[in-house]
DNA sequence: GCTATTATGTTCGTAGTCCTAAATTAGGAA
DNA sequence: TTCCTAATTTAGGACTACGAACATAATAGC
């Protein structure tokens, strides 16, 4: 019962599911670089901008990176110095944390950010041409699986606040340092940081069905 | 509505969805890169042993691996160049047209094929905990997508003749040269060749829903 | 306060990916 | 023959990716 066998998965349905699923990421993969080399990027460095351009502020990291990236710090670095290079993000050590680096993009990187994020825009359309009813099955049982595949430690999720179990929204309406709460950071925060991407998100529990 | 962007896809499905699958492409790519890790090879060289096991004889070459691998030709030749190096597999030239280059596997190539098929098996298995109804409505909504995806030049299907719509089973029952018939090839087939993967498959209509 | 450990990042060497452009070679057509 | 095209290889450049060695900064234990 293997995916990549053909016989195997002529009578195993799960194995075609696997395989349609590593198709559909050859061809997200294919997008991500036709994109990137639109402007002169690598797959990686899109994927590194896009995570600068929306991540939580205290993940910009080199560490925080590498974890997106599902890669080692030392790749990460280097794809950091390669962005570096093209003047696209700057390094800032952390005032509260000096063996800590802060990547943050330049008004050039902030500038690539909308096209690079329409990245998938094929793939958004095919999805969107889909019936609707099977759009909304496809969700509930995608995200199922995104779900597993984070349980199991292969793949990172970064949402924003709203919709995550943590957030508390209008928790302290009249705090100068923002009037909603994280439960997991156990801070206020402000209004701007709910709409930025966090790897602590846990999705809150939905009705079933 | 870019799937990049949280504030865009918060209001739009397909945005959701094209995430979705980016995320589990990221996962699957992580997968092979462990197990092809694990047997000394890149990503890129699994996939490219998984192809010579499987695929048509006819296709077995530098051109097929760089449409397979969704890389140029140049790129091909480095991989093939790796696997040659490594004594994974064998190049030949085509006796019927020299400047085609045949690449095979050689008996320790073969010898790794098993265990590099089961690069999904943690994917497969958490597929397979799913309900069944959500993995027959998957597979139906997956094959459709994966459809389109082809349809635009994104991925490259690659399947067995039984279920394809130019293969016609037994139709010269007594040829020497084969029982089956391609009409894509206008050619008989032998038995074992309809069990490796073709690029020119063609699904079969099937009944709607 | 001092030491051991852990966390964060960088650098280096090696292997490989990926592209474009140029060269090579074989097959076919004029 | 000569020209054209297809299949492949080579060369050069940028980048990815890893482990290992290194440097510091924080933390824990004493």
């Amino acid at each position: 019962m293997a995916a990549f066998h053909p016989q195997d998965r002529a009578g195993d349905r799960p194995s075609r599911l696997a395989l349609a699923l590593y198709r559909i990421g050859q061809a997200v993969q294919m997008m991500l670089r036709r994109r990137a080399q639109a402007h002169g990027l690598s797959a990686a460095q899109l994927q590194a901008l896009l995570f600068l351009a929306h991540a939580r502020p205290g993940v910009r990291t080199v560490s925080g990176l590498a974890q997106r990236l599902g890669a080692t710090m030392a790749t990460a670095s280097e794809v950091a110095d390669a962005l570096e290079r093209k003047g696209l993000i700057a390094r800032a050590p952390w005032p509260a944390h000096r063996r800590t680096i802060i990547l943050r993009l330049t008004p050039q990187g902030e500038a690539l950010v909308p096209t690079l994020e329409g990245a998938l825009e094929d793939l958004e359309g095919l999805l969107r041409d889909l019936p609707e009813p099977d759009q909304i099955a496809l969700e509930r049982i995608l995200q199922e699986v995104v779900r597993r595949l984070a349980a199991a430690g292969h793949v990172a999720i970064y949402e924003m606040c709203w919709g995550c179990a943590f957030f508390r929204p209008h928790a302290h309406p009249d705090d100068p340092r923002g009037p909603h709460h994280c439960a997991f950071m156990n801070a206020p925060l402000p209004e701007a940081d709910t709409y930025t991407e966090c790897p602590d998100f846990i999705p809150r529990e939905v009705e079933i069905r």
